[in-house]
DNA sequence: GTCGGCCGGATTGTTGACAATCGTGTCAGA
DNA sequence: TCTGACACGATTGTCAACAATCCGGCCGAC
């Protein structure tokens, strides 16, 4: 409800600080700017087309993200996540989600539960089918409609603020041959969980299965790859 | 280390962005400015002799904390959480400080096994001569060094952040009578089951614990005092 | 050759003024 | 009296210029 007008009204040259921002974000998840690349206002104004002044708010709001980091009179660099951060990020998120698995157990409703019982089958396709990309997009739709059925917006906001703080960490994981042969049981058992109905159990399955990321985590990443 | 000088280097008139901010933050926590209440920039810049530019960084950076609620072309106002929205940040806290109590539990050394058991000590002397606002001091106190020992700043910094949006909440329910006889056991619990450097025991503890704070919130909330 | 101070370019922090927008009170018309 | 449009005041959004700061290299002295 903020944001009325879509197509036919904005200035000629330059766009706000909203469509910096995002811009901005696009960019850094993208992995345009690496970890640790500074982030002159300057040249960010002459690319994005935008004045200096939503620059600098698109970088002030990134930063509440964590996506940057902004010293003072040395200006802004995109944020560097160690294993150790990522793993602590990682941990987070598994409390969290583990919460919310046990509420959407107790939400959900019948049609939800089918959606979830598709999004199974479909997983258990795309493994079978060797398409890792496909299941990795699935990953995300089950984790995301987990979410929308507990309707817990303080977790969620937490959560998806979380997540594009690892988009890279995540990026490398999912790419990790064999990964989907581990977590596949594992995503089952949350689906399963739900679909009975009984929170503790959501709630361990979830737990379980990002503690497995956790381990896969810190056995694999190779800092400093893309 | 990104603040190195603290008393003699200030330009004369005018205080900075980040002393802006803790000053409206404290305003705002010591409930001088209500929930839903506007905050008009030109009457902060007045109030606390700060530019404008600088009252708007403020107000960004604690709209990013969750403290105000910024509206586009219509200013900034506190922002007014809701019961409902108060219990689900509490459980966030749950499940966050149930996973830092197993940190802590996992990383605690004799001596701050000590200073736990101190404050254990402490609570029950408050608690038996009647000290409710010292109770409640030492009640953060305790919660403060779980976080301490466990050092994971990720969720320490959530946590946080978490605290600052039910402050007022919080408040009243320190003040509740009865409150201490309850709380206090379960601490006791915490307390020993991070001695015992049991992690399964302390996550177990502290969540029973906030999820007692839960139901005193949603028994005890009288919306409109304060 | 090396250390310390200094100077210049580059970059960010800040200011004040201007433009866009919203809410509200007013006034004409039915 | 009620409804609607209009215009005004108040408030926020944006900009371009200026000031403060930092980082690099250069130069001189020891």
């Amino acid at each position: 409800m903020p944001d009325p007008s879509a197509p036919p009204r904005r200035r000629a040259s330059g766009a706000s600080a909203a469509e910096a921002r995002e811009l901005l974000r696009a960019a850094i998840l993208g992995g345009e700017y690496l970890p640790g690349e500074r982030l002159v206002e300057a040249q960010l104004c002459e690319r994005f087309g935008v004045s200096r002044f939503n620059i600098r708010t698109a970088i002030q709001e990134l930063a509440a993200d964590g996506l940057v980091e902004v010293q003072r009179n040395k200006g802004a660099q995109v944020r560097k996540v160690s294993l150790d951060e990522a793993v602590e990020i990682t941990e987070v998120r598994m409390v969290l989600e583990g919460l919310v698995a046990a509420k959407a157990a107790i939400l959900v409703t019948d049609e939800q539960a089918s959606e979830l019982d598709e999004i199974g089958l479909l997983m258990r396709r795309a493994v079978a089918a060797g398409e890792f990309r496909r299941y990795s997009d699935l990953n995300q739709r089950l984790h995301a409609l987990i979410r929308t059925i507990a309707g817990h917006r303080t977790a969620d906001g937490i959560i998806e603020t979380l997540r594009g703080q690892l988009v890279r960490h995540q990026f490398m994981l999912s790419l990790h041959p064999g990964r989907p042969l581990v977590s596949l049981p594992q995503h089952e058992r949350i689906i399963e969980a739900i679909r009975e109905r009984d929170p503790k159990a959501a709630e361990s399955a979830m737990r379980d299965h990002i503690a497995s990321v956790i381990e896969a985590l810190r056995g694999i990443d190779t800092p400093g790859l893309r």
